[in-house]
DNA sequence: ATTATTTTGTACATATGTGTACAATTGAGG
DNA sequence: CCTCAATTGTACACATATGTACAAAATAAT
C-alpha cells in the first residue's frame, strides 16, 4: 500500500545500466541519474538507497545479459572447446556491434573502482576471481570428459582465457572492426588448442 | 625573465601522474590537484594551461617509465621472444609489486576515456593502435631474422600479445600475486611459442 | 470517509568544481 | 632604480553535487 511508484523499477535499472555504461559509475551522478529518469533525487534516494546498493543492482542485471554469461549458465556434460569458442566469438561481435564502443561494464568499473571505491573493491575483485575460477571450473569438466588431456594446467589456462577476455574487453574501445577483435581471440584461443570450429548454424 | 615559478614543473608532472594514476583522470580536478600540489589554480592554469594539454604530456611522462617502454625502444637485430618474455614478466613484476594495485595508467585511461571524452580519444586509440603496429613490427624482424617461422601470423600475434597485455593489466587489480599474473601471461606466450627462459642473470 | 503508508516535491546547508579577471608580487635586465 | 614580464593571490559568477528534512500527494485497507 500506499503511494505507488511514479515509474517502472525494472525500467529504470535497465536505463541506470546504460547511463552507467555509457559515462562511468562516478559520473552517473544521483543528480545526473535522476535527471535522465525524469524523476527527482528524493524518488531516487527512496527507491535505491544509495549509489552503492544501487550499482550491485546495476551489475548484476548487466551479468545477466553480457555476452559471457554462458560460462555462467554452462552444466556438464559440455563440449568445452566449443563453449569458450563460442563465448569469444560471442563477445566480439558484442563489442563490435555498440556503436558507442562503451566496453564491457564489468570491466570500465573494475578500472574505475577497484582498489579505489573501498566499498565496492570486494564486489568487483570477486567479479574477476570468481570468473576466473568458473572457467578453470569448466577446463576440469572437459578433463574429466576426456575432451582436454589430463596434463592440461587447468589453472593456467583459465587466467590465460581470462587475460584474453579481459583485454578484448578494453582493447574493443580502439579496435572497433569485429574481425580484427576475433582474430586477436581466435589466435589465442588456437594457441591454447581451446578453439573449436562451430558447425555451420550457430 | 619574469616572475620565476615556485614550483618545479618536471616533479610536478610527475606528482601529477601518480594522482592520475591513483585517482583517474576525472577525479583529477584542477582543484585537488593545485592543493596537492600546493599550488593555486591560477599557478595550474598558467603553466599547464588545461587539464587536457597537461594529460597529453603525463601520458608522455607515463609511457617513458612504464614496464613495455622497452618495446618502444627495441631496434633490429633482437631476440624476439627473449624480448617478449622480459617485457611480460617485468609487466608483471610492476603490477604485483604495487602496493595499491593501481594497474597501468595508459589502460586505465583508455577504459575511463576512449569514446568518451571527446578530445582525448584520438590519442588513446592511438596509444593502443600504435602499440598494436610496434609489437607487428618486431614480430617481423623476428621473421626476417629466421628466428620466428615464415607462416607466422604476425598481425594475429601482434593483436594475441597485445590483448594478453591489457588483459594482465587490468586483471592485476584484483589478482594481486605476481605468480598468478606470470602464470597467465607464461601460459599464453608459451601457447603462441613466444616464451624463451631467459639467461640466470636476468 | 478516514487512516495508514509510501512516494514525491521543495527547500536547506554545505562542499566541490570551472573559467575568468585583475591586482599584487617577484626577479632579471636595462 | 626602475621597468618589463611572468607568476601568483584573491575574488567573482556560476554550475554541479550530496544528504537530509519535512510537507504535500496519492493510494490501499479499514
Amino acid at each position: 500500500m500506499g503511494r505507488p511508484t511514479a515509474f517502472d523499477r525494472e525500467q529504470a535499472i535497465d536505463d541506470i545500466m546504460n547511463i552507467m555504461w555509457d559515462e562511468g559509475y562516478e559520473a552517473s551522478s544521483v543528480k545526473a541519474i535522476s535527471e535522465k529518469l525524469g524523476i527527482t533525487r528524493s524518488s531516487f534516494y527512496n527507491a535505491f538507497g544509495s549509489r552503492e546498493e544501487l550499482f550491485k543492482e546495476v551489475l548484476m542485471h548487466y551479468a545477466e545479459q553480457s555476452p559471457d554469461y554462458a560460462l555462467a549458465l554452462a552444466t556438464p556434460p559440455i563440449d568445452v572447446k566449443l563453449l569458450f569458442t563460442l563465448v569469444f566469438r560471442e563477445a566480439c561481435a558484442a563489442r563490435a556491434s555498440d556503436k558507442d564502443g562503451r566496453g564491457c561494464l564489468g570491466i570500465n568499473s573494475v578500472t574505475e573502482l577497484c582498489n579505489r571505491d573501498e566499498k565496492l573493491t570486494p564486489l568487483l575483485e570477486e567479479l574477476i576471481l570468481g570468473n576466473i575460477k568458473r572457467i578453470e571450473t569448466i577446463l576440469t569438466w572437459g578433463v574429466e570428459s576426456k575432451e582436454l588431456p589430463r596434463s592440461l594446467d587447468t589453472h593456467g589456462t583459465a587466467l590465460s582465457l581470462k587475460a584474453l577476455l579481459v583485454g578484448l574487453n578494453v582493447m574493443c574501445k580502439a579496435v572497433r572492426e569485429e574481425e580484427e577483435l576475433w582474430l586477436a581471440a581466435k589466435t589465442t584461443l588456437s594457441a591454447l588448442d581451446m578453439f573449436e570450429e562451430p558447425p555451420a548454424n550457430s
